[in-house]
DNA sequence: GTCTCGATCTCGCTT
DNA sequence: AAGCGAGGTCGAGAC
């Protein structure tokens, strides 16, 4: 890892054309080659970047000023003109062991698989990840009068997910096993529901479930969390 | 903006719990508050971060080992537990003049309008971004027999397209004025078209058009190119 | 402010 | 390897 402190200019070429003019700037140098350019604000997003597998060749510009070439297998290139450099460190970081994650969409229908009846009274699962021909439906259960019950789950609750349980529901009404009581009822369950997604899906009959996560979590046995 | 590399463990817990064992990384902290926590791989995506607005609180852990606490406003909280510091540098870099871009959704539009017949024979413009209840319509034409046509401009032509060109054409045949001589057609172009995305628009009555973003640019005076 | 949609998205999993 | 969905998405523009 080297960490450059420079004036420069930086241009990339491939997907898209971008410039950024000349400016101080900090500049990541990964040992795989990526070359990341930061500003002093923005979010975690560099100004300008160029992904692994890459590789950087330093040279000279026409003017006698260094300037850095990064190109990619793809024929992306980013170009670095280099007016001065005002700090320059590398470092060896070793490998790094990586991110241990928790509390996601996964876990959130974990819980849920194991606690249906807090997403509507007398729900029971019939299982989690109910395979159709446009993919998996995340939990397919079964109400207190017999009826099957479609869910989807999503931490946010938008538009796109009423749309995703209405073509599940579709597919589901064509499976006579499903719909011995009745046509398959559709709930959108998630942490928090977007007004125009909850307007979509009372227009399609679908039922919407606000997820309490922290509740959930609290149900489970505390001793089997990750950390 | 500060770099340090640093032996150090992060804990991260707001959406979501995340932890990084101890292990060297660099630590970039920005004038607004915001951290990042590198390692020397991956892509330009931090292992662990805080987004501002936030501030950094430098303390000391139990066992007497620094520990900076970043926090925001929304209660997420970044713990970074310090063993060693290798490096620490503060810099000045100044206001970024910021990024200018070329080659993204919005020119192809642009492109596209210009030149309607290469989506398909016969077409032309009515209007851009042409208003609906529900957001504009990217493309509003005319083809050859007088039909309506709907274009849905995407760079990557992917499910959620064909649903979001499916609702523009429910509301839009509701529209007297643009179905006297039949329904509004619908015709989505894009760079590349998933085949779930094709197969969806097919089963939809939609027409798909494969836009060759070079080509058009051919067709558009050479000297209007930005840099 | 809130909401919507694009992105050199990135990341991870499945086929 | 390619496709597809999710994201602590981020960010820009519209309303």
């Amino acid at each position: 890892m080297r960490l450059v402190v420079a004036r420069c200019q930086v241009d990339y070429a491939g997907r898209l054309s971008a410039h950024l003019p000349m400016a101080t700037r900090v500049l990541m140098l990964k040992a795989d080659g990526s070359v990341l350019v930061h500003s002093d604000g923005g979010s975690y997003k560099p100004l300008n970047w160029m992904s692994p597998p890459c590789t950087v060749k330093e040279g000279t510009a026409d003017d006698g000023r260094a300037e850095w070439v990064v190109t990619s297998k793809t024929d992306d290139t980013l170009r670095i003109l280099i007016e001065e450099i005002l700090h320059d460190t590398s470092h060896d970081l070793g490998v790094d062991p990586g991110l241990q994650k928790d509390g996601v969409e996964k876990h959130l229908q974990e819980l849920l698989a194991d606690h249906p009846a807090t997403i509507a009274d007398g729900l029971t699962l019939v299982r989690r990840e109910y395979p159709t021909a446009i993919g998996p439906v995340d939990l397919m259960c079964r109400d207190a009068d017999g009826f099957s019950v479609a869910v989807e789950i999503k931490r946010r609750g938008e538009i796109d997910g009423v749309e995703q349980l209405t073509r599940y529901l579709e597919l589901l009404n064509r499976e006579p096993l499903l719909t011995t009581k009745g046509p398959v009822r559709g709930i959108f369950a998630a942490q928090e529901i977007k007004p125009q997604a909850r307007v979509l899906a009372e227009d399609r009959g679908i039922a919407c479930a606000l997820v309490d996560y922290d509740a959930l979590r609290g149900l489970d046995d505390p001793t089997e969390r990750l950390f």
